[in-house]
DNA sequence: TTAATGCTTCATTTTAAAATTAAGTGTGAA
DNA sequence: TTCACACTTAATTTTAAAATGAAGCATTAA
């Protein structure tokens, strides 16, 4: 039992793997280069560090082109990278605000997320209300989630008929969290721009909120989407 | 922030440390030399890595005569090795069900405080008559919450006198459910040792649920604990 | 007083694991 | 196709820190 607990001990106690664990505390997915450029070490240093705390089921990978993302693999990494932190000497642990941390270089060209920020904060509103709930990679509609969704107009039981995936969770490159992906998600979409939520603007991907849809969201969900 | 950080995880991270930080969960204080046969090392490197640990703040020492006893300096630092040690390979802490682990699965306790499976249940027992509630990282005591503790001897408003947590949610690492901890955590252990509810076992942190104990649980919250 | 015990200190050695060098694979973009 | 990029793998080197050996200092017990 000790040996386990001083390996697990050991894993987090390098100082690369520490700041590794440390960058991704604001629950995104980040790329083995930023937490090298972040670790200020190599790539096949990192590499090497990720590999292990992958294999010990800290981390978890998800491939996407030739990018990998990692991130925590359990709400419980979360919690015990906190409990370390408490431990700081008192002034240091002002906790993490990463707002007054370096923020990690982004190696990418960047345009406007918006349609990121509100589909990451729609499927995490969705989480929160238990009208989904997260599988390992899918997402499934709850009972309340059934209620929700017919009051909007959309009928799951055909959605489900399609080929496609129903509810998919895809990392979103922006937020670097998920949103909802999936016939669902698409269902969503359509749904919200009918209803004057969200309105496309013309030549680009970008999205706006409307005024109606910020009072809409502020009604199912308590939460303001700005 | 990061390096701080860092160098905590180090200094829990070395094996010989882990195990000392291990052995100190049971809340006795022990001498180095008790250390370091339980670390399987020698007296010099022991006292080198508690030397450490002192002048890092995690453990205070007390000389007496040509003894000196070394202990935990904070109650925070039996929850980050709780929080720490519910990362272990899942499968793995499922293995070992060796007859000498299930005891300390059980019930055992966690520096000052409950834990294990009974740890646990006591502590959802309280949340479900609503004798507790849960915030974000503390539990607050409700109304009939009060008279109970109060029927128990347990005072308060004492309790949030003293300069620690009053009620905070530790992360039990068999159950990988919160746990009651803090000061009324630590009262409410007292207080069923006293009340002869549960007993130590010698040189273990292992903790028994006594016949009495058993039935005073089920009158107070109509569950068995077994 | 002497001897044994508990612990520390310091100089030296050992060693495990982190980092580097160098060469790869797979992906996407021009 | 070709090139650049993101990342990996393997062999080798470096290194920090853990462990050891050989003192020594208090304290207690004989």
């Amino acid at each position: 039992m000790q040996d386990q607990f001083s390996q697990v001990a050991t894993l987090i106690g390098d100082p690369v793997r520490a700041k590794i664990l440390w960058a991704l505390m604001d629950k995104r997915a980040y790329t083995a280069t930023e937490l090298a450029v972040y670790a200020d070490t190599t790539a096949q240093n990192i590499s090497m560090h990720l590999n292990k705390l992958v294999k010990a089921d800290l981390l978890t990978v998800e491939s996407q082109g030739r990018h990998k993302y990692y991130n925590y693999s359990r709400p419980e990494i979360a919690y015990a990278i906190e409990a370390l932190a408490s431990l700081l000497p008192k002034e240091e642990s002002k906790m993490i605000n990463t707002a007054d941390e370096k923020p990690i270089r982004f190696c990418r060209s960047c345009y406007d997320h918006l349609a990121g920020k509100v589909g990451v904060t729609l499927t995490e509103s969705l989480l929160k209300h238990e009208y989904l709930v997260k599988n390992d990679n899918s997402f499934s509609v709850t009972g309340s989630g059934e209620v929700w969704f017919d009051q909007l107009g959309i009928k799951l039981d055909e959605l489900k008929k399609q080929k496609r995936h129903f509810a998919k969770p895809c990392l979103d490159w922006s937020e670097r969290k998920h949103h909802l992906a999936g016939a669902l998600g698409a269902a969503l979409l359509s749904t919200m721009i009918a209803d004057g939520w969200i309105r496309r603007i013309a030549g680009s991907r970008a999205i706006t909120v409307t005024g109606k849809g910020e009072a809409a969201f502020l009604e199912h969900f308590k939460t303001d989407i700005r």
